[in-house]
This record gives structure tokens, sequence and C-alpha cells, in this order.
DNA sequence: ATCAATATGTCAGGTTTCTGACATCTCGAA
DNA sequence: TTCGAGATGTCAGAAACCTGACATATTGAT
């Protein structure tokens, strides 16, 4: 019997859920004042990034399924931060778009979480921080599919 | 205005967020056949390395609230795999344990996860994944408080 | 010794997200 | 052309998790 147990903090999976965790905590306190979730700021920064991205195209881009990023945009249409088109020409796709009230929301976003992603890596020179991208890019690749 | 956005693949957050997604994932894919969710996995796992320990320590350990751990906790002791005291002499922290069967499961558990957490580093040399655990080590530092 | 601060367990209610299911639409192969 | 596979939007129900709240117990400062 092997009962050499690895210290917990050496797991790469539980100290990956760690990070995650704590960036999670870091993002909501200052996305709150904004009455944003985490998944609602992604959505909203993919849709700049892609304007006019579908309900399923959202959900594969924030990690959701697509009933959750359904319900979610339907809070941000209310809140006339999207527009969807309520019929479209051709297919089952409604392309959803910011608006200017929306875009004018995601710049405070960007500015109050921008703090955070320099303050995660603010113990990395310039060459670790490479590294450390490379190294999630390579676990990426490696859990695909 | 600064209009030139970086691509969301370069933004460490987002290859965070989507590495998690991925590895949590694989493991639910693993541990179904089990019947085991990835919290309850890695309540097992902190019970073995911390015998006795209480709902509020396993809920810091697993990331989530008292509350969350609590019903979590229940469902395991019910299925037989942990135990804790009905009363105890001082304190109100009941001690949590595993039974033989929760060993056993566990070790199931550990056997079907190994090869993920392997997979997941499978494209990293050595050097690159101390690298990799360093810098993970050193974002929670940066985010912690 | 006392009392405020802190930690713990637990109940209640609500929100978010998921799984399962179904109808609709496009597209490529037979 | 036709039809089956795959993608999309959406509804309904269930599961997981969170926030708020309260009682209880420990601890440390006054």
């Amino acid at each position: 019997m092997s009962q050499d147990l690895p210290r917990l903090e050496s797991l790469i999976g539980y100290q990956l859920k760690h990070l995650q965790s704590l960036l999670r905590a870091r993002m909501e306190e200052v996305l709150r004042p904004l009455e944003l979730s985490t998944p609602q700021y992604a959505c909203l920064e993919l849709l700049r990034r892609s304007p006019g991205a579908s309900n399923s195209e959202l959900a594969r881009g924030a990690f959701v399924t697509r009933q959750a990023m359904n319900t979610l945009l339907r809070g941000l249409q209310e809140r006339g931060l999207v527009t969807r088109p309520s019929t479209v020409d051709t297919g089952r796709a409604r392309p959803t778009t910011l608006t200017p009230e929306g875009e004018q929301l995601l710049d405070e976003a960007v500015a109050a979480v921008a703090g955070i992603e320099e303050r995660l890596v603010s113990g990395l020179d310039e060459d670790a921080q490479r590294g450390f991208a490379e190294a999630i890019e390579s676990c990426i690749e490696a859990l695909q599919d």
C-alpha cells in the first residue's frame, strides 16, 4: 500500500481550483457595484469581440450551457445592455449586439477588473508570465476532447 | 479611445477559466460511474488527509460555503462513506471521519482521477511542471486577502 | 469575571446552473 | 430531391450553491 500522500497544495488540480476560486471572488467584489456577475461580464466581453454572436456561441465562450446563457441574456436584455432581433430572416440563431449602454457598462467593468488581472501576475516577471500562459495553453490542449 | 482589444485567448483569467472548465468536465466523466461529484471527491480527499475535520474546515478546503458542505456531507453520511458523532463533548464542531467503505471508494476515485492529472501536464517537462506549480502558487499569494 | 468578537452548525429562501426533452432550421450525402 | 445528422432556441424540472439569519460555543481583551 502506498501510504505516502502528496500534500494537497502540491496537486496541480487542487491549486488550480484554489486560484480560480480566489480570482472569481476578487472579480465578483469589483463587479458587484455594477450589478454584474462574472458570467455576465464574460458575456459582454465576448460580445464586444464578436458582435452578433448567437446564444450558443456565447455559451461556449463563457463555458456554460445554452440554457444558462439564455436566461443570462434575458437579464441583460431587460436591462437594455444587449439587443436581439425578435425575428430573423434565416436560421434560428438570433444575433446579439451590445447597446451603447452595454458598451459603457462594459468599459466600467473592464476598468474595475483590470487591476485584478494585473495583481494576479504581479509576482511573475515577464518571462514567467509568458511561461505561465504557455503552460496553461498546453494543459488545455492536453485535456481537449 | 484604446480600441486594441487583446485576443481573448491571451487573457490569463479567461484561459484559467477555460482550463478549469475542461478539468472539471474530465473529472466528472470518470467520477460519474462512482456516483461522486467533484466536490464530494474533494471532500473525501480532505478527510483522508485530515481525519476528524469539521464541516467548516472541509468547506474552506473545498472552496464552498459551510452550508453547501453541510448538505454534501449528509449525502455522504447517508451512503455510509463518512461518520459524524451526533453529540460532542466540547465545542460545536463535529469531527468527520471516513468509513472503510469511504476509504475504499476514495481509492477507486483516486485511481480514476490519477490519469487525468497526468494527462493535464503531459505536455510539460519536469522543469515546466515545477515552474507551472510555482506560478500558480504566486498567483494565489497575490490574490489572497 | 465579563463581555464583545469570532467560529461553528443549521434552517429557510432564492438564485443560478444543469440535465432532459422537443421543435425548428441548415447542410451534406445518398 | 430527400433525408438523416448536427446545430440552435427554448421549456420544464431538478440539483447545487449562495446569502441571510439565528442559536450556540470558544476565545481574548478589558
